[in-house]
RNA sequence: GGGCGGAUAGCUCAGCCGGUCAGAGCGCCUGCCUUACAAGCAGGAGGUCACAGGUUCGAGUCCUGUUUCGCCCA
């Protein structure tokens, strides 16, 4: 096949398809505990394992899923080519609120309900969804290039992982820490379940604060009393008021303690307590009571053993107890109690209150009714106490190390947990109730009679667990435990999460702490939080706002490796970043122009028989080739480094530099008369080094770039190999390491190529053509035409390298021919620049010569007023006393140039001039 | 109320341990279809690094405060 009948565009779609196919079929993507499951590529022994945070079965990927599975994939495929035995489990979590509500909605539809379908049947309707939707999101990862191991999949209701949960609650019972309690709990009103803590974030609610007299009962204190005000943001709930609560050193209040007011609508009389709980300085400093409504005051009711009245249902509307409110809505008895209150003269005043929070469901955005509930809750303390040993002493880091210290201070206040949720879809509380002793058996199989009394008459409790109580476990559980597995002993505890920084607590802390409890280790050694994508705006991304990017657009768009390359380019240890196509579509570019450099060498490396090692010590090579190599290192010690502290977009910064910058720019230019030359052995030699160089950054880019970097590679000659393989052509033959760039090894930095002299030359070469193509432009002559360029050299070091190099000039977009000069007269009337000790003119013609005396004026003001600046910086005593040595030697040569190079400049004004 | 992150060219972002750090991509302006690449090549304009103090011989770079945007916890 001629390479020259290689489109100019690289087209993603011709490649990805079939390289994933390749690499799946070949079984690179697999990993086994015994270390060479397939064959595939070589092993050293070192295991580094992932697994992914499990997605939402139903769910579709967004932005926030593309970046962090580039993160996934790029950290992966990097460490597979490094040698290792690398894993990483996929799978999806049943999302169990997420999927019922969408069930519950297909019902509302049919006009039936999930009371009506009874459990099983609703159990059927949402399997059956989750079969067709489930795994899309999973599909999706393939399409950008995620080299998981697909044969382990997980979902969270497998029958191993269902048992896995339950056994994990059945153990927690026994220990004590999985108990029952009656609280005051997050109720969703819309969802119909409670939730945790952490599922009820506070949000903004800018409202009203009420101000409301409670009369005194009778007989008063002392007439014209009264009574005492309360101040409340929600007047609904005084209807289930058992008590108006003082601080006990609050002098205004000190006489009403243990008096009764009499609470207005409802007519009941209720004490008037003190309790340190209350913040004088807060609303009038006294506080009404609702015990029933209220997690503070459910607590402040416990300690002064007040009733709990009951007004708000959980379906949001008044209760019976309620009275003449029984039955309305929540906000519109808001409305009707404050409308009465006002009428009844007992509405002493109502403020605003911007800084008023409620808590609201974090899914379905709902405000949510505190209610008091029996749940099962687990005590967290000692658990978290492990965890904050394991966290403090470094043996689970997180990166960026900032969220240490979060994660620790939320560890260390910690509340327990409550687990139970009042849907169907979700592994099932295995716990029974005994109608009999009001017992709970609590085991794995369903037991028939009572553990307690033996009375037969016991019911399962219909509820299921927190989705996060059951990826709490994902690691250790999709490796086998706990079941003690082979799998289990290879590869856990994993190397390392990747993961979204909203859920550190909600899960990653929860992954920590049961797997210190079940298997006395951590889960994983390294927390790496990436940033969270915003659009242009600065929002949050949002499917239903429809303010989201899909990413199976931009791959569609821009390929797979453009999406994972922009992606990861703009991946920063900040907390945020905004997205822009732009990014993506830079990219794409950074593709093309990767492609069309490989196009340019493969049409030169056709013939080329390339052998492992270089022939010869890069010191005996000419100056490109040596400081292409030289380069070539120090961006393979770049990208490693960046690699290694997860800076992503340092690595990708680094790629693009290096390969744009430095191999496209100028090296590729430079070796065009060599791999043109009729000598076969200056061709041959720089084939070498073109094809090492190559070859070893395709290496480089692959975790990056997997399917360009493939295709590329794929079509380059090999070392002992003649023909350029395609995956249809070769099927598996030849050894597994030849077949395939995924399973090369990774470019270590050969540092004895790394030549500081060659890239010192270089500077001075490249600046100096620089000047030129500076020099033509400013006396704007036309591409193409040649022009004269004379080289005053005042130092021979300078001359001879700039000789020995003049043959490039033509080449790189100077189109110069070079006449040397070290001393003597200088040309009058032409341009010039400076460049270290050279000199650079181009003749002109005349007219612009007025322009070039008031651009060389400026150029000599710019020029004193930095001599003036260093000369103030260099006879500042404290300077040249306090500051290093060096530096003060460095600023007087950085003097010394500048005077130097203003010199030359006022020559030229004068010459111009004359 | 407590904690954290951001504020650098028109836009999106880099700038590690203070001393060529004032940068990149996009956008804009000027030339170029030069046999790898117009998704490209060459050149150029554009920033008092949010504000105010301080530390230092020297501060986008460290400290304090302010303003502002965002996140987390209570």
């Amino acid at each position: 096949m001629s390479e020259t009948q290689l489109s100019t565009v690289y087209d993603p779609k011709a490649v990805e398809d079939k390289w994933y196919a390749f690499w799946e079929k070949q079984g690179y993507f697999y990993a086994d505990a015994d270390g060479k499951p397939h064959d595939a590529h070589p092993q050293t022994g070192d295991v580094y394992c992932i697994t992914i945070p499990p997605p939402n079965v139903t769910g579709s990927l967004h932005m926030g899923h593309a970046l962090q599975h580039a993160v996934h994939d790029c950290l992966i495929r990097w460490n597979r080519m490094r040698g290792k035995l690398t894993l990483c489990v996929p799978g999806t979590d049943h999302a169990s609120i997420a999927v019922h509500t969408k069930i519950e909605q297909q019902l509302a539809q049919e006009g039936t309900s999930r009371r009506a379908l009874g459990r099983e049947k609703f159990l059927e309707r949402a399997w059956a969804w989750k079969e067709h939707y489930g795994g899309v999101i999973l599909q999706q990862l393939r399409l950008l290039g995620c080299s998981y191991d697909w044969r382990r999949t997980r979902f969270t209701m497998d029958d191993h992982y269902y048992r896995a949960v339950q056994s994990v609650f059945v153990e927690w019972f026994k220990k004590g820490w999985a108990y029952r309690g009656y609280r005051i709990c997050n109720w969703c009103p819309r969802c119909q379940t409670s939730l945790s803590d952490l599922e009820a974030p506070m949000g903004d609610a800018p409202g009203q604060l009420y101000h409301i007299r409670y009369p005194l009962a009778a007989p008063r204190a002392s007439a014209g009393d009264d009574g005492i005000v309360v101040a409340t943001t929600r007047p609904e709930t005084m209807l289930g008021d058992t008590a108006v609560a003082v601080n006990p050193q609050d002098e205004r209040y000190r006489h009403l303690i243990g008096k009764m007011v009499i609470l207005p609508l409802m007519e009941r009389a209720i004490p008037i307590i003190a309790d340190d709980y209350v913040d004088p300085s807060f609303g009038t400093g006294a506080v009404k009571i609702t015990p029933a409504h209220d997690p503070n005051d459910f607590e402040v009711g416990q300690r002064h053993n007040l009733p709990q009245v009951l007004v708000i249902g959980k379906d949001a509307h008044m209760t019976a107890e309620a009275k003449q409110y029984a039955g309305m809505e929540r906000y519109e008895c808001r409305e009707a109690v404050v409308r009465d209150l006002r009428a009844q003269g007992y509405l002493v005043k109502v403020e605003d209150y911007p800084d008023a929070k409620v808590p609201r469901c974090a899914r379905c955005d709902t405000v949510l009714e505190p209610l008091p509930l029996e749940q099962w809750f687990v005590h967290m303390k000692p658990m978290a106490a492990r965890a904050i040993e394991a966290i403090e002493s470094g043996k689970v880091r997180y990166v960026p190390e900032r969220y240490t210290a979060i994660a620790l201070e939320w560890l260390r206040h910690i509340r327990d947990w409550n687990i139970s949720r009042q849907l169907w879809w979700g592994q099932r509380i295995p716990a029974w109730r005994c109608a009999d002793c009001t017992q709970w058996t609590v085991q794995l199989e369903t037991p028939t009679t009572c553990a307690h009394c033996g009375s037969a008459k016991i019911e399962q409790d219909p509820d299921v667990f927190d989705t996060w109580f059951s990826s709490g476990i994902w690691p250790q559980t999709v490796l086998g435990h706990p079941d003690d597995t082979p799998d289990l002993k290879t590869f856990f505890p994993t190397s390392l999460l990747i993961t979204d920084r909203q859920i550190l607590h909600l899960w990653v802390a929860r992954m920590i702490m049961s797997s210190l409890d079940f298997l006395n280790e951590i889960p994983f050694h390294d927390v790496y939080v990436h940033p969270t994508i915003l659009n242009w705006e600065g929002k949050r991304m949002s499917k239903s706002l429809g303010t989201g990017v899909d990413p199976l657009e931009l791959i569609q768009e821009y390929g797979a490796d453009a999406t994972r390359f922009g992606l990861l380019y703009m991946c920063s240890i900040t907390q945020d970043v905004r997205f822009t196509e732009e990014r993506i579509e830079m990219a794409r570019n950074f593709c093309n122009k990767i492609w069309n450099a490989a196009r340019f060498a493969l049409m030169h490396l056709e013939t080329f028989q390339p052998v492992d090692q270089l022939p010869c010590q890069p010191a005996d090579l000419p100056l490109a080739e040596r400081w292409i190599l030289s380069r070539y290192t120090r961006a393979i010690q770049s990208v490693t480094d960046a690699l290694t502290s997860y800076n992503f977009d340092v690595a990708a910064r680094a790629l693009y530099d290096f390969i744009w910058g430095e191999l496209c720019d100028w090296y590729l230019e430079m070796a065009k008369p060599a791999l043109r030359s009729n000598d076969a052995t200056t061709q041959q030699r720089t084939q070498q080094v073109l094809w090492t160089v190559l070859e070893g950054t395709l290496r480089l880019l692959h975790p990056f770039m997997p399917f360009l970097s493939e295709e590329i590679w794929q079509r380059l000659p090999k070392a002992g190999v003649v023909h350029p393989r395609q995956p249809d052509a070769g099927g598996a033959g030849g050894s597994a390491s030849a077949s395939s760039l995924m399973v090369q090894p990774y470019p270590t930095p050969p540092m004895g190529w790394i030549d500081a002299d060659a890239e010192m030359e270089m500077n001075l070469f490249m600046d100096t053509v620089r000047a030129v193509r500076n020099l033509r432009a400013e006396a704007d002559v036309q591409t193409g035409k040649p022009v004269n360029i004379t080289l005053l050299c005042h130092s021979d070091a300078a001359r001879r390298l700039l000789e020995s190099l003049s043959g490039y000039f033509s080449s790189l977009d100077t189109r110069a021919t070079l006449t040397f000069q070290s001393d003597g007269e200088k040309p009058h009337h032409a341009l010039s620049a400076v460049v270290g000790a050279v000199e650079v003119f181009l003749p002109l013609s005349g007219e612009e010569l007025t322009k070039e005396i008031e651009r060389l004026t400026k150029e000599c003001d710019r020029l004193r007023n930095d001599i003036a600046r260093k000369d103030k910086q260099l006879s500042n005593e404290h300077f040249l006393q306090r500051a290093p040595a060096a530096v003060v030697a460095k600023e007087r040569a950085r003097r010394s140039e500048l005077a130097e190079t203003l010199k030359k400049v006022e020559e030229r004004l004068k010459m111009l001039s004359e």
